[in-house]
DNA sequence: CTGTTAGCGCGTTCAC
DNA sequence: GTGAACGCGCTAACAG
């Protein structure tokens, strides 16, 4: 910096006016400062603006697992978000211990970040982690809610997901309907209760309890593989909680000759690369990703101007996308 | 700091040396600053050491798109690692395009990355960024290589990945095979040359022309609908150049009413994901994401330490994956 | 082994 | 509008 000052013969703090725009100089004297630097090839240190500015224009991330589709996504989509800010992500993934992720944070704050979102991999056991790095830096929490009051929570709406997927098809004349779920304190709870309370206010018939399970892809075919199917006590629809679990009941189905969506239609949730590659394509509930990196963008901007305000939770409305599973040709 | 100094009655150089390591300190004193600032919860913070180092423990990665699973894997793979050895991952996601490439990765110099990984995504575009960079700090270039000299390369080793296909299917009694792979000067012109040679060496009969093409499922799809199957022009196995091409292959089988391997066998290339949640199942060929991570990290790490050093260029050998698309039960 | 001091590269007070 | 000097928090070099 020193030699770009020397070189367009001013002071070493004009030179920082002009590249950090912190102020107002004569537009000649501007110029012929971005001039030299362009010629010398001169980049500010923002490690050392950093220091100074007690900003880094970082943000920190950390998901439970970085090789999940659903997370690699979230990431992407806060990656683009942020890049247009001019922030830089700092990552880390907790490869699904609560200890892993602890470090990981840490470190983050260490690196002092502006803000951070995280997707906490235990609702419990990372609950003291988020009180704790919450004193320190803004931080907003994605999909999951360990409750510490004072943080922001950005989510789906996961009851709106089921009320819609179940809209649809009932409007298909699809009603006879089964839901499939995987267990969890999570997500799936609120998908339980929205059905459960769509099926009392009829607007669709539960042949049969929900199947709780876990399994992934085997809770799905194993489903399909034993299910009562058409017929005036059978189901027309199996509603699965996400795309893998439809996916493995699209191969239970196929495994007993059952057509879909001619004898029975399914769907999934999610919708984050699976839905689109399955066959026959799944009809899913859309997770509004973009809208939630979105979303958690703009509240790390609002921290950043405001200061404090009062925490916010947003949960945001899905979408549906209706594919073969349900409306296709078979 | 220095009030973690005075607290344990020492100098702020003592602090300074028991936190980092750097040098021995006595051992009950060690242990009392130890105290003191967990007490007082402190932390160092490392943009003043890294300002002063001129190390940060950071690694930048730069992929064409964070949110496609390939390279979301990979991603981890790279934390994991780096995880393992203190340091951080700067992330950042050309989003496809050259121009958003660059600026990220200025971006990631700018922060005084300690090294850089990168997945150009162009082999022509990306070029003159990676030998910008490459100037400033150690570049390992993964997948791509964009012909800078003097810059490292990890890559799988594609032409070894369709031998071991070719073995196996020979093996099961599979010799009439039809390569079908996405254009691009990148990896596919490896696999269509060692399938030629493979073809020429009689380890495995091409039906027909290798396939070139591009649109992912579909290529498959249309391929599958229109190939001659069976008897004594007919293909016995499907060769794709990835997963999601031999996802359509699939389809397009099913929608024959073809059996899989039965009436004709399908394999796929990354097996990332896709490949074990397919219906059949596909064989296919493994790419050694976590090898390649560790290779890239043994890279920086040695450069951290060795200097220079000439630059390498790494081929890793893929392994394969058989599942029921080429001995399932159908 | 420990303390003192200088300075990493900036942004920001102040005076002018 | 511009320049000089201080300090962000830490580590390296030296002296003890």
């Amino acid at each position: 910096m020193r030699d770009v000052a020397e070189r367009a013969g001013v002071s070493i703090a004009t030179v920082s006016r002009v590249l950090s725009g912190s102020r107002p100089v004569r537009p000649d004297i501007a110029e012929r400062v971005r001039e030299v630097s362009e010629e010398l090839g001169y980049r500010r240190n923002l490690l050392a603006s950093s220091l100074r500015r007690q900003r880094t224009g970082t943000v920190g991330v950390v998901v439970p697992n970085a090789g999940d589709l659903r997370h690699a996504r979230l990431v992407q989509a806060l990656s683009q978000e942020l890049h247009q800010r001019g922030d830089t992500v700092l990552m880390a993934h907790a490869q699904g211990s609560p200890e892993i992720e602890e470090e990981s944070a840490l470190r983050l704050l260490d690196r002092s970040v502006d803000g951070l979102v995280i997707v906490p991999c235990d609702v419990l056991r990372s609950r003291g982690l988020v009180a704790t790095i919450s004193r320190h830096v803004h931080v907003v929490q994605v999909e999951n809610d360990v409750g510490v009051s004072g943080v922001d929570l950005i989510a789906v709406d996961e009851g709106a997901g089921v009320r819609l997927m179940l809209a649809h098809l009932a409007e298909i004349g699809r009603r006879r309907t089964l839901l499939v779920v995987e267990e969890g304190p999570e997500a799936g709870s609120a998908r339980l209760e929205a059905y459960r309370q769509a099926a009392e206010a009829g607007r669709t018939t539960a042949v049969d309890e929900p199947v709780l399970g876990s399994g992934g892809m085997a809770l799905g075919r194993e489903v399909a593989e034993r299910v009562t199917v058409g017929g005036d006590r059978g189901v027309d629809a199996i509603v699965c909680g996400d795309d893998l679990v439809a996916l493995g009941a699209l191969d239970g189905l196929r495994a007993r000759s059952l057509a879909v969506p001619g004898d029975v239609a399914v769907t999934g949730f999610d919708d984050v690369g699976l839905a689109e590659v399955a066959s026959p394509s799944l009809t899913t509930v859309h997770r509004p990703l973009a809208e939630i990196a979105a979303a958690a963008v703009e509240r790390l901007e609002h921290a950043r101007a405001a200061g404090g305000g009062p925490a916010v939770v947003w949960r945001l409305p899905p979408t549906i996308v209706v594919r073969e599973s349900t409306v296709g040709p078979d």
